[in-house]
DNA sequence: ACATAAACATACTAACTGGTATTTTTTTTA
DNA sequence: TAAAAAAAATACCAGTTAGTATGTTTATGT
């Protein structure tokens, strides 16, 4: 029982390191050894808890890139409120609340959709499978502006939750291009005037 | 005069293998081998053109990744026209003119803003360069509609291009993960609410 | 035609890659 | 407490990486 605790602990250990990692350097060019290097542990004991690299990958994902999408985005959107004031709320705070360092390396779900979500179908599912809980969450979320009447009731749920999506992966992207905030600003103007249209 | 354009096309012939190998497999997991390989010609003859693989990059980037930007999104929105259908039509028609083959990939320039993005300050500007690009050609055609009365003359006109550009890119990568064109159609759906309202 | 330089080829290096085989250490169980 | 099993370490492998050193071939200018 102390045994299941010790694996279950080095497991995180890794994905954790792994994880930061990945953010920083991207996946393809974060080895192994580097890994274990942080963890301060060997390779003999990665390839006793992983088979391989991509099986560590989609537990990042599942685990780690996920985790941080469902507290981030999605479980704000389902707190009780003005539903119109909460989607304008979680996109916009979310963005404003970023640290430096995760402005400069954009989001950990884009930057792997971008550089690995083509290479293997696991790994698209794996992502997919994010995206797709945060556009229900929204959908649902609007849905429910819709009945509260804080959301006019003639517009897509469904177009709206996935151009929302877009637009925040889309800038998240290209801030790590800027040295300033200014792209995320004007981001923040473009989806307010967006915003204001559905408002009932 | 001979000899430099026979290195002229072999400098192009590496360029274009270069842009469609980084496109398929991305830019850090393609090697000098494989590019050369694609050419016929040797390892030799890379380093003699180029003295780096980074050189190769960014000339990839500033020749290839921003003439199809420039091609696709730019060029378009200087025609004349009328300014509101012209912003619609090159967005919504671009989105549905990609081969299957560009909608699995996504966009080369998103996809290397994210791979590598903040890997280098070079490649950084190079990319930054194009999305400035785009952004002011943006903004000189929502400045013209105002002006010719197609567009309302209360919106930020920097704003309404961040905001299209993000959720292009946005959408260029999430459709990576899918197997259809749903989320395009919605992304275009909601596009057009988005546009709706700007128009006069 | 001959020296020069550009274009390209061949062979190599040292570091790194994901993964394996084998051994040692630690924990569990009977 | 001894055998079994899990956790971790060590040493290794074959393939790949960007880049270099040193050649050979081809074009150019005189």
């Amino acid at each position: 029982m102390q045994q299941e605790l010790k694996s279950e602990i080095t497991k995180q250990l890794i994905i954790n390191k792994a994880f930061s990692l990945f953010y920083e350097h991207g996946f393809k060019t974060t080895s192994i050894d580097k890994i274990m290097k942080e963890t301060t542990l060997s390779k003999g004991a990665f390839y006793h808890h992983y088979k391989s690299k991509k099986e560590l990958g989609l537990e990042v994902i599942s685990l780690k890139v996920e985790k941080r999408v469902v507290n981030g985005m999605i479980l704000p959107l389902k707190e009780s409120g003005n539903a119109y004031q909460i989607l304008q709320e979680v996109f916009v705070n979310r963005l404003k609340d970023f640290s430096i360092y995760d402005k400069q390396h954009g989001c950990p779900m884009n930057n792997l959709i971008n550089e690995i979500g083509n290479n293997e179908v696991a790994y698209q599912k794996a992502l997919k499978n994010i995206i797709e809980q945060w556009k229900t969450a929204l959908v649902q979320l609007i849905e429910r502006g819709k009945v509260e009447n804080s959301i006019k009731k003639d517009i897509s749920s469904k177009a709206t939750a996935m151009y929302l999506i877009s637009s925040f992966e889309g800038i998240r992207g290209i801030r790590k291009l800027y040295d300033t905030d200014v792209v995320i600003e004007e981001y923040i103007s473009g989806l307010s005037f967006y915003l204001q249209q559905m408002k009932v």
